[in-house]
DNA sequence: TATTGTTATACTCTATAACTATA
DNA sequence: TATAGTTATAGAGTATAACAATA
């Protein structure tokens, strides 16, 4: 215990095989979960994701709602909602960015006042695609060190918990 | 709030025929990346484990640090800050919150007087093995499609994303 | 009545910056 | 000067609830 409070020096790599570590933190129970293994895992990806975004000026949710209208032409608000398990009052918020951003454009469901068709601008498709080209190389570089076929069977167990 | 002009956006291709009815989403390109993948998993294994430790009156931030606590006794807010990857403002409203429920206790440490070594009292100690013991439970469902050699595997690949 | 989009509001989580008291 | 803890504040992201227009 006491020997815990071992004052910690400016020597944040060297040194590491003294009796108390200074600095060592002792996961215990934690590395016994595979959820724990999972989440910091999605965490380092989702950080090095983020940053391949930041250039383009998009976040996950900007890309997310703008790659499924591009695949999605004339999708509705609501459907998006579904499509991005969050709520409707959330997709208006992304769907005026966007919309500012001249990358979508709201138009008129003929047979539906209520709703609007969402369908992406020329400018809104470039995006969507050089976002694509820049997760391609996040992933390349994030997943470089398993093989293809051990990122085969990572997609394959991934998709058999759902 | 946001800038309401619901202005028709030009776009290169103009023909607005069928709308799509059958409510099927096509996840499109997302369906290619395995950080699609590694998202959707871990949201849905997230929020079973949410739910898993709403009885207990815990939430992930708050167990993480209360588990890490029991493990590591006499570690620091500054030290606890670094093994949740969080600022030490955030930390201090943890603590504070552990505290208040009596589950940690702040003692002080004899030698550095800004210091707090953080301890787990004997109920927080019992709540952190109730905790570990949902856990386990939710992993055993949640992981229950996978066999014992499979969640090995899965937990190979993500440690080595790392 | 139900659905679509909208607004207002609030809550959680986290970050930044400035501060104090120590070191 | 640097570090530990604290406070105030702000920004995402998301949720709930109520509403108007339309079905």
């Amino acid at each position: 215990m006491a020997t815990k409070d071992r004052k910690t020096v400016m020597t944040d790599k060297v040194q590491v095989e003294k009796i108390d570590t200074s600095g060592e933190i002792d996961p215990g129970v934690l590395s016994s979960f595979i959820g724990y293994a999972m989440k910091r895992t999605y965490m380092t990806i989702h950080s090095d994701f983020v940053a391949s975004l930041e250039h383009l000026g998009l976040r996950p949710g900007t890309f997310s709602a703008l790659t499924i209208i591009v695949d999605n032409p004339d999708i509705s608000q609501s459907q998006l909602a579904r499509a991005l398990a969050i709520e409707r009052s959330g997709v208006v918020l992304i769907v005026d960015h966007l919309e500012d951003r001249e990358l979508i454009g709201r138009h008129r469901v003929p047979g539906d006042r209520r709703a609007y068709a969402l369908r992406a601008t020329l400018a809104g498709r470039r995006l969507r695609d050089a976002a694509v080209e820049a997760i391609r190389k996040h992933e390349a570089r994030v997943l470089g060190s398993l093989t293809g076929s051990e990122q085969a069977t990572l997609r394959n167990l991934l998709a058999r918990i759902m």
